[in-house]
DNA sequence: TACACTATGTGCAAGTTTGCACTCCGGGCA
DNA sequence: TGCCCGGAGTGCAAACTTGCACATAGTGTA
């Protein structure tokens, strides 16, 4: 009821998405799940871009508007994946530590929705160890995110190169402690998305963030 | 296996059906099929075309782009049905009796999956009657092309009035009959798509073109 | 009656997808 | 080696979709 101005918060545009946005979101996934789909009915290298163009139900040509390559489409599962942490983190309050905001985003991943393709994908590359690269490029992308969100976080700190190496040594860790329990996670519970397997990648993540925190002290 | 040139007939050019066609295709049924679960779900007259833009996923102007009202999507749904007997009829050779034609082409309209949205359709029309003034516009629209379909078969006949009396004629007897089959075979059998219920519906469409050709001659 | 409000329908400019015509590149083959 | 072919990528114009502004019509209300 108050009529201040809008409060400079880590304010969550709602976005309405557009018809437009929802549209093309549409097309990205469908282009994703067609390369999927071929990858797990042919094998990698046994389709081509056309092949997934019509799988997907658009033309060669929009297949590259959206993706540079077939390793590009496929980098986007993780991409998504990981997408729907870093909207969690971005969302953290300001001052809550980067390592519990990194813990809290990533109790978002321990959901069957969420998981499912990463793990399928998972289970392809024990076959096919190329479906690696372009994963490798989604988590470092998202490493390159999570260093932006935290770096607005420290306005006003100090200033200077101290703060840059801080910044990316945290960021960097705080992303390969999550991959290390998605690792950890899959090859403990396989393909499995039961409760089970979610409480446990959900333990997964906040021991290695814990680990982190500690300075990877050991107990004893 | 007979080497001869392609023979001059009712050609079907089979259309590899370029990604524009089925888009526009799909995105037709899109529209149409969510015009019906709104009918189904709230009842006629009970959401806007913003609604069914915003269920089949496309924009409210996109929606005009296709149909002029609400009304001419239902129309939709016979339209499409009916069509399937008109790709037939035409493919028919041309100096078969279009009573015999007609036969043919109505076989293909006995199938579960091309049934099933105008049975649906009709149990609709019980409850709301003002559903079939699309679906009689679809029934004329079919006429229509009848007519032309079959004038296409008439040239070289005498030439005059009398032939395009017979045409029409003719062409609103076969629709006609087509449509008592359909009316009698729903009364009977209501939404019910068993391969029983398709030989019944075939079995009237026969019956009711007999009927035709035969003048309409008591048995007695 | 006048006004506010909601839904239908349409014109238009900007954004997206498609078809097509290239260019490049690598593998098979005479 | 030189040629042919199929797949990857790209530029561009045409076709399609979308957002938005605006006109119109029906409904409820002061």
């Amino acid at each position: 009821m108050s009529s201040n101005p809008p409060a400079i918060v880590a304010e969550s545009p709602p976005p309405p998405l557009s018809r437009r946005e929802l549209n093309k979101t549409a097309t990205r996934q469908a282009i994703t799940r067609a390369a999927m789909e071929l990858i797990r009915t042919r094998g990698v290298g046994n389709f081509t871009v056309e092949d997934i163009a019509d799988a997907a139900g658009v033309s060669r040509r929009t297949f590259f508007n959206y993706y540079a390559s077939t390793e590009a489409a496929i980098g986007n599962i993780t991409h998504e994946f990981l997408e729907v942490a870093l909207q969690q983190f971005r969302l953290r309050p300001r001052d809550e530590p980067v390592i519990v905001s990194a813990k809290e985003a990533m109790m978002a991943l321990a959901d069957p929705m969420a998981v499912a393709p990463v793990a399928e994908l998972f289970t392809l590359m024990q076959q096919n160890h190329q479906l690696a690269r372009p994963e490798l490029e989604a988590w470092d992308h998202c490493t390159g995110q999570i260093i932006e969100a935290a770096r607005e976080r420290m306005r006003g700190g100090t200033d200077g190169q101290i703060d840059e190496l801080y910044l990316r040594a945290l960021s960097g860790s705080v992303i390969s402690c999550g991959r290390a329990a998605m690792d950890v996670w899959f090859s403990r519970c396989g393909p499995d998305l039961s409760e089970a397997s979610m409480a446990t990648l959900r333990q997964l993540m906040i021991d290695s963030l814990d680990l982190l925190a500690s300075g990877f002290a050991t107990s004893s």
